[in-house]
DNA sequence: TTAGTACATGCATTTTTAATGTATCTTAAG
DNA sequence: CTTAAGATACATTAAAAATGCATGTACTAA
């Protein structure tokens, strides 16, 4: 059990745009070089942080991308939630599982899944950029 | 992010088991006859929660399983955590990151999946089987 | 004591999902 | 009108999980 790459790389762009300068956009080679990932990769990642809203996009020369929302105003849960996509942690229907009217397992996995969710939305990319005069210098270090 | 089958067909074992006669033995047979899932991922589950000593194996003629404690003695927790292989859900080292030193993403992740196995705990196997009647009713219907 | 049954173990194969790669399209700046 | 950037679609590869197959080992009962 483990978020996927997609997810953490999403949380990693984020995270680097919050140390930027204001109104500094920042492009997917710049990500890509910051972090060593692959560009397809992250370009499906700043699409899909697009549509969420939560950067905003700019085509064209000169192109790139910004936080739409202040550091603050993005909270974990939400974003990891999108990521990952939000599915039962357990499959109940393929195979068919006999037992699923009267089994309380789904149940129990689902309130569980939510602590997790209720534990996340207590943070926002805010708590994971506190410390942002130390990421900006490991962003600027060379691998 | 799901738990894999292996896991769920472990705990739907044990609670198959937990519904059982006193004394009753199972074997991999009957649980995949029960729900209707393949014997050779059965065949190793069984091995698993035999080392874990979750249940009591017996080999030959008459042969089969047991619990090896009382449903209320086997926490969710520990059954999952087992079963499911204990890793931290994000991955900071393939490929290499280099903000890892300095970056608080896979602390809140490590807290959220604390806050996920620690609901767990507060339940047992026995939990998951207050509802016996229900459940052997269930596993004596046809599919 | 031997035939049969059931778990133990190891390896091979298939399936599924995620990750990555390639290509082309669209938009915007200069 | 050329170049740089994200948008979009499709293809391929890699990794993980699920499943299958074969054989070993322990136990029982006839």
């Amino acid at each position: 059990m483990q978020i996927k790459k997609y997810t953490d790389y999403g949380l990693r762009v984020l995270m680097y745009l919050a140390v930027q300068e204001e109104g500094q956009r920042s492009t997917i080679s710049d990500i890509c070089a910051a972090y060593d990932i692959p560009k397809n990769h992250v370009n499906k990642i700043i699409h899909h942080l697009g549509k969420l809203e939560l950067i905003a996009t700019k085509r064209g020369k000169n192109g790139g991308f910004t936080l739409a929302k202040r550091p603050a105003d993005i909270r974990l849960d939400h974003v990891i939630r999108e990521m990952e996509g939000d599915t039962p942690w357990v499959n109940c229907h393929s195979p068919f599982c006999k037992i699923v009217p009267v089994c309380k397992l789904k149940d129990v996995l689902a309130q569980a899944k939510a602590q997790f969710y209720d534990y996340l939305a207590s943070f926002t990319l805010a708590s994971l950029v506190a410390n942002k005069t130390e990421l900006i210098a490991v962003f600027q270090t060379e691998t």
